[in-house]
DNA sequence: CCGATGAGTTGCGAATTGAAACCATTGTGC
DNA sequence: GCACAATGGTTTCAATTCGCAACTCATCGG
């Protein structure tokens, strides 16, 4: 036993119909998301997640635990050496999207305007174009023109 | 004084310079995303709220007092009687594309093949499609091509 | 005026966090 | 081959935060 008794967010039990909720319930955390986005980004160790994101060490074993369990990271053995890195699986590289949106978000609404952050670009070096939710037909969405339709 | 001192993100720490890690710093918490949320779906009263989330009502009430000093959510008198009701700011709204990327990957990533759940539709019941991140000249981006660029 | 809601607040025990120290393995320079 | 550093965690313990239930104030509906 003890594994340390030690839980991010309490799993499973938010309204189970909705996706969101269900999103939430595995990286609704105050750092899930930030270890995918520095997995993104290029961290791979341990160590490297820690020094990226400051988090503390029994904390961040227990997220990479967890991102591990839900199967949006997994272990492997490193290339170099034996020491084992951490690599995003294809579901955890899915949330791409997720990371983008929450990082155009802060762009327009979390910085004071003169203020510099950093910036997504792409190959090129071209900062990535915002995203805007379309319908089937091409016109924009928003929370307005959108509800969600309860499973019957 | 005495504000309660309860507090939900830390607020105001990590990495400052990232603007994913500034929106966290907002709605990185368990509940904040889920009463955006519902906020969208149409909720607009605490007991709304609170029924829709099952959140425990303290952490309510601080959720709300934090989204609406973010300016995520304002108060404004109720068009019918003298209550007050919680709308959503521009910028609450904005958090739409962030929802949906969330909705989205739920329902591709933590629901068993044949099991249903809830469907985001526009105003003529077609469901939304996926957002799909692309570059400037149209390509699909992921986090395989794509990088942060520190602001120098 | 009376009981029912709505909107929070308060008190508390239980669970989660964070910081720092500690440890067992590799790695490494010499 | 060895002393020493770095890696990848674990343990401990205090400080926060959470969730629940009970309680308070309006206001509402008759």
């Amino acid at each position: 036993m003890s594994r340390t008794t030690m839980g991010a967010p309490n799993l499973g039990w938010t309204d189970p119909e909705c996706p969101v909720a269900r999103t939430l319930d595995l990286v609704g955390d105050r750092w899930s998301l930030l270890v995918v986005r520095d997995a993104m980004d290029g961290a791979r160790s341990f160590t490297e997640f820690q020094r990226r994101t400051g988090i503390a060490r029994n904390i961040l074993a227990d997220r990479l635990r967890k991102l591990t369990a839900h199967g949006l990271l997994a272990q492997r053995a490193a290339p170099t050496g034996r020491r084992q890195e951490y690599v995003l699986t294809d579901a955890g590289r899915d949330l791409f999207p997720v990371i983008l949106t929450l990082r155009q978000w802060g762009e327009r609404h979390a910085f004071a305007p003169g203020e510099t952050h950093s910036t997504l670009v792409d190959q090129h070096g071209i900062p990535v174009p915002e995203i805007a939710p379309t319908s089937a037909d091409g016109t924009l969405l928003d929370a307005d023109t959108t509800h969600v339709q309860k499973t019957r």
